[in-house]
DNA sequence: GTGAAAGCGCTAACAT
DNA sequence: ATGTTAGCGCTTTCAC
């Protein structure tokens, strides 16, 4: 491999310049330059990232560490677009990004440890405060995305979860339905919790009552939610809206009431969360809530940069609105409120 | 940030003896281990991989190289399991990885360049012959997935397109279909023809002619799919069974065929390819070609790992075969031929 | 078993 | 505008 040694040689001068060059083509004499990049180009020179590196402190790597519990993080309706418009924006910053789970973060004797060299990294999921506290300390700028921690440089890009799932319930209230349960996707207790609170809240505001037995959880895949809310289903006494924390949930929801001879929506109305290929792959297509994760994935990567860059980051905690998408698995409760209803809209 | 200096002189040791306790720890007297093993804990020190990995030459580092211009890498049904597959293996290996675009290998004057120091490279999908010799002749292993180039040192690892599209073609004649279309999704050059070629060749294996009109491209996306093949479903002449070149054109095509009141699989039969999620998201649940992706990613994470450890790598390419999975969008065709289908069963 | 010294490839003062 | 020098943090001979 060429060296910039080898280069002054053949260009007839010293390694500086050759470097100037490179690094601030201004300062060197138009004639001068010529020749360093003939040389170069004829020994097809690589500059050494990691020799450039070590002494700038600048790596232009960022860091993607996600939650190791997370288990499927690409194939993921909600982390995947985040991860790919990450990719993306880093790629027109110039910046590489490095894929990692948080385990990686610990050495044996579980201190946390970073093992490659990163100008800043991005948390995803559910982050442990010791992990986010080590970091600061090192100077290392990092945002977090989809987990919130009181701490001055921990930086937090949050999805309005509680809106996503208040205009669910409005909208399901709306429609008629008073009797509306909800079906949680076993995620990070973080997410868990803020759509189970949310769903309660949501569910108040509209004075309703949410009853304990119209709640269910299930892991967040079609074939296990439609396992586990089969039997649910069979119930005489059940809601006539589900609503389903995220869109493989609401699938396998859907195909379970189908498979009971359930009508939906008129039997039963359903939602999901996530805003995926899957909520119109499906038939009926469904309503479902679109967070955005390419929008939380650039809020991401612009506070990083600019906690990279020395300006300022701005708000610590950002919180993003998400959108209703409104589809036909949802539609006006049958029987007496129908009119009401009908009338609200 | 502490370096082997600062533990050296608390621990009252050489620098080299400090580095020698963390890379050779039995040429170190247990007691000096202990007092460096002290001072490091102390200090919180965490080694500089740059400085390491610039003696070493090895960087501990893995690329992976994604075509641009397939542009959805992550969220991508195929890809998408490839690439968490070669996250989890080279994690386990203790090797980072590091994610981007063919296009950042190329410098603005498009020389191939590499701009991150890498152990070795998988690229994936599209690979452009230029840019693996380059790889090559700087003794960089690479590993090519779904991408075929005669080249020594390139290793290739490629799924049977062709089987898995001929296990279709055979099952779907099986049924009694003889009137077979293709929905081709446009992918890579390389795979788009794969497919195409083993459709053709699969019918002919069958003794049956396969017809232009019933050959049809589309962009891989449901709504796209769905556009595409409505004006084509209207024709009064049309195929009893489609092969969609994958799980989203057949999602879009079964989405078009149910709208016109087509039954399915009464009325056509429609099959997918990569056994993804939508599968059985929709209704009826769709046929498909199970890839196994994550086999993929294991056999490239393997044959690199063989190359950058000198070991054998073993054969350049290899091809890993298919799974058919049936489901309910395929079924006996219509019609006279009914008889002679259930008794080929 | 340990230390001294050299050097990986590069940038960044400091000179000139 | 260019060359000289020092040094980033580490590993690795080579002595002892």
């Amino acid at each position: 491999m060429a060296t910039i040694l080898d280069i002054a040689e053949i260009a007839g001068v010293s390694k500086s310049t050759v470097s100037r060059v490179f690094n601030n083509p201004g300062s060197v004499h138009p004639e001068t330059m010529q020749k360093v990049m003939e040389a170069a180009a004829s020994l097809h020179y690589t500059p050494n990232a990691l020799a450039r590196a070590m002494i700038t402190k600048k790596t232009g790597n960022i860091g993607f560490i996600f939650y190791s519990s997370q288990k499927p993080i690409v194939n993921n309706p909600f982390y995947g677009p985040i991860l790919e418009s990450i990719i993306e924006l880093t790629k027109k910053e110039s910046y590489s990004l490095f894929i990692s789970s948080d385990r990686d973060l610990k050495n044996d004797s579980g201190e946390i440890f970073l093992q490659k060299q990163v100008d800043g990294l991005i948390l995803v999921s559910q982050t442990e405060r010791e992990i986010a506290e080590t970091f600061i300390k090192k100077n290392i700028p990092i945002v977090l995305i989809n987990a919130l921690l009181n701490l001055k440089g921990a930086f937090c890009i949050l999805s309005d979860d509680a809106g996503g799932i208040h205009s669910l319930v409005d909208h399901l209230v709306s429609l008629g339905h008073r009797e509306i349960g909800l079906v949680s996707g076993r995620f990070s207790p973080f997410i868990f919790n803020r759509r189970l609170n949310a769903f309660l809240e949501g569910m108040q505001k509209n004075r309703l009552t949410p009853r304990k037995e119209f709640m269910i959880t299930t892991d967040p895949d079609i074939p296990s939610a439609y396992k586990t809310v089969i039997p649910f289903l069979k119930l005489k006494k059940k809601p006539s809206a589900l609503i389903c924390t995220n869109d493989a949930v609401a699938v396998g929801t859907m195909k379970a009431a189908l498979s009971l001879g359930l009508k939906i929506p008129d039997d039963i109305s359903i939602t999901g969360y996530d805003n995926s290929e899957l909520c119109y792959a499906c038939e009926p297509p469904i309503t479902s809530i679109d967070a955005h994760p390419g929008e939380l994935g650039k809020h991401a990567v612009d506070k990083l940069l600019a906690q990279i860059n020395g300006k300022p980051p701005g708000k610590r905690v950002i919180t993003l609105d998400t959108s209703l998408i409104k589809r036909e698995s949802t539609g006006i409760k049958k029987g007496k409120l129908v009119k009401e209803a009908v009338s609200k809209l």
